[in-house]
RNA sequence: UGGGGAGUCGUCUAAUGGCAGGACGGCAGACUCUGGAUCUGCUUGUAGGGGUUCGAAUCCUCUCUCCCCAGCCA
């Protein structure tokens, strides 16, 4: 029924294959720079290009562009590559870092030189800013523009024998200071940074910029398809210019449009901050959309790919729902989730006619999307805990669950019926309800009075005590990048985005769960273990919330 | 008011001269020992004006709106 649709990019390349312009090869690359957590957003590029490699036989590259040592660090090297290969991708041996170039890249800047191409300018940034000229007029030209080839070959060299300050001379292109783009008027290509470099050492103290160093990295590496995101649109001459004067190997740039989802922000910049600023644990806070959040929220790498390959690639820019990434996730979720029977926020039950020491094991399904899960033994007895929004001492005409007089099944064991409740006189909660059950309504047995609804439940004498942290979108509303709603992002931050539940009933059989394993808790949701979890108490992330019709019939009735 | 891009259901995305389709959301129903899942049906769209054509989302033209660019960030 689903035709295959090809995206804009793929056309291109089967053109490409078509007239043989690269020889039939497909070769992408992937480029981070490591000077943040990977997120949802470059998982769209990371799914294109290893995609896009894969489907037509081609290779594609996880590449560090790694060349500003002010920003970048080893920490986050590591954990883009952890990320990366968890969404399930392999670049094999071909692991590269912009850095390995750095000598290339150096003698292609002397080659400019040669070629009259590029210069040692001695302006100061203030003065190069203003002399760039504006939007709408054109900029001066350095009076250092004309310098001789052997002049610039001697400074350049001194640059980086390490004879100047930072700030004190760059190497820029000779390219056109009245250029209608900006990024063609004289572009700074290196620049000296007084740093070390945290795979270079102090080896080297001039830098190339990005605009010089992506291309020539491309072309050293075979690329075919350079793939990046709209804003570089305007670069893409400059990359042109750069493979052209040098003579090399042209790959070509294909600009797509980032991704962006609704209640969350997708920029390093402001990811950073929410880290910085303590409004989030840390990079992998569950409510962060960074890969390294969403792994420990529970999500699963096949949600975060099929969800890349359903928003498509344009160049339309556009915000997708944030709906669809919980679609995909709770699609895949249910097909491979153990359902297992956990009490949020308990009240007590007490089955009035049910003996006081009996315990019976009931067999539970565990999975009913997967006949292979098998099934496991649940303890019932006189004593239970159910979901306190279970019960309603006045229930709306829609409501069926437990009420006053009211009948009930219990997941996979008896129907109950509310004979009586407590309440506290303080507080108005309802503490203990008292009920019966009908012996001859066992689940599988073949009494089958229906019921409107079904609970879970736990025994209460064998229920373990879990802390179960739920969470909620991070911000409260639909785009936070919107300058007119939120002049500060931060100021629209939801404050229910995490609420702590210390006092949870689980089954036993849960007592084994390890970090990292996922259940749907029955009628509740998909819950992760957290690595927070000990030995004495398991600690659950809520991943995603179940549909939850009630909830939307509640709210109208309302 | 320089340069570069983009406008198709609420959202994302197809259709490139020939019935505007899919997905998500929403609504309604069926089914259900999860108010889950599943299934069925419905809903809504070519930014605007002119033009070419038997026929235009698609071609031409004018207009409008939105995004990006003035880092020695990427």
């Amino acid at each position: 029924m689903e035709k295959e649709t090809k995206n804009f990019i793929e056309k291109i390349i089967e053109e490409d294959l078509e007239t043989g312009k690269y020889g039939g090869r497909v070769h992408t690359r992937f480029p981070p720079e490591p000077n943040g957590y990977l997120h949802i957003g470059h998982a769209k590029s990371i799914c294109l290009n290893f995609g896009i490699a894969e489907k037509y036989g081609g290779l594609c590259n996880l590449r560090f562009d790694d060349t500003n040592p002010e920003k970048e660090e080893e920490e986050y090297v590591r954990a883009i590559i952890e990320d990366v290969r968890w969404l399930g991708f392999d670049w094999e041996d071909r692991l590269y870092y912009a850095s390995d170039y750095f000598e290339r890249l150096y003698e292609c800047a002397v080659e400019l030189i040669k070629k009259g191409k590029a210069y040692v300018d001695d302006l100061s940034a203030e003065e190069i800013r203003k002399y760039r000229g504006t939007l709408t007029e054109p900029g001066k030209e350095s009076p250092y523009r004309n310098r001789s080839v052997e002049e610039n070959l001697d400074l350049f060299e001194r640059m980086r024998k390490g004879e100047f300050d930072e700030g004190q001379k760059v190497l820029r292109a000779k390219i056109d200071m009245a250029s209608g783009n900006i990024n063609m008027r004289d572009p700074v290509i290196y620049r000296i940074i007084k740093k070390p470099h945290h795979r270079t050492g102090d080896r080297w103290c001039i830098y190339p910029t990005y605009d010089f160093a992506h291309p020539l990295s491309d072309s050293f590496e075979g690329i075919t398809h350079s793939l990046c995101t709209l804003e570089f649109e305007d670069h893409r001459p400059l990359y042109d210019w750069f493979l052209d004067q040098l003579e090399l190997y042209h790959p070509q740039q294909i600009e797509f449009a980032r991704l962006n989802l609704s209640y969350t922000v997708l920029s390093k910049r402001k990811l950073t901050r929410l880290v910085e600023e303590g409004h989030v644990s840390g990079w992998d806070d569950p409510r962060m959309p960074t890969i390294a959040g969403m792994r420990r929220r529970g999500y699963t790498p096949e949600a975060i790919r099929d969800f890349c390959d359903r928003i498509g690639v344009a160049k339309a820019n556009s915000i997708v729902d944030f709906e669809l990434l919980e679609h995909c996730l709770r699609d895949d979720l249910n097909k491979r989730c153990p359902r297992v029977m956990v009490v949020l926020n308990p009240i007590r039950v007490i089955i009035t006619n049910y003996p006081e020491d009996r315990v019976e094991y009931v067999e539970a399904i565990n999975n009913p999307e997967d006949p292979t899960a098998g099934t496991r033994e649940v303890p019932f007895s006189r004593e239970l805990y159910i979901e306190a929004d279970d019960f309603m001492e006045e229930p709306p005409k829609k409501f069926y669950r437990l009420a006053p007089g009211r009948e009930v099944r219990l997941k996979h064991a008896y129907i109950i019926k509310c004979e009586d409740y407590e309440k506290d006189p303080e507080t108005g909660r309802i503490t203990t309800l008292y009920c019966t059950y009908d012996p001859e309504s066992k689940s599988g047995s073949n009494q089958q009075k229906k019921v409107k609804a079904t609970l879970h439940w736990v025994s209460a004498r064998h229920a373990m005590d879990v802390e179960v942290r739920l969470y909620d979108r991070l911000f409260r509303v639909p785009n936070p990048d919107d300058k007119k709603e939120c002049p500060d992002f931060i100021d629209c931050l939801n404050p229910d985005s995490l609420k702590i539940l210390t006092n949870c009933k689980a089954e036993p059989s849960l007592k084994n769960a390890r970090p990292g394993e996922r259940f749907q808790f029955l009628r509740l949701g998909y819950f992760a273990v957290d690595l927070d979890s000990s030995e004495e108490k398991l600690v659950f992330n809520r991943t995603v919330t179940l549909r939850d019709t009630w909830k939307k019939i509640k709210s109208k009735i309302s």
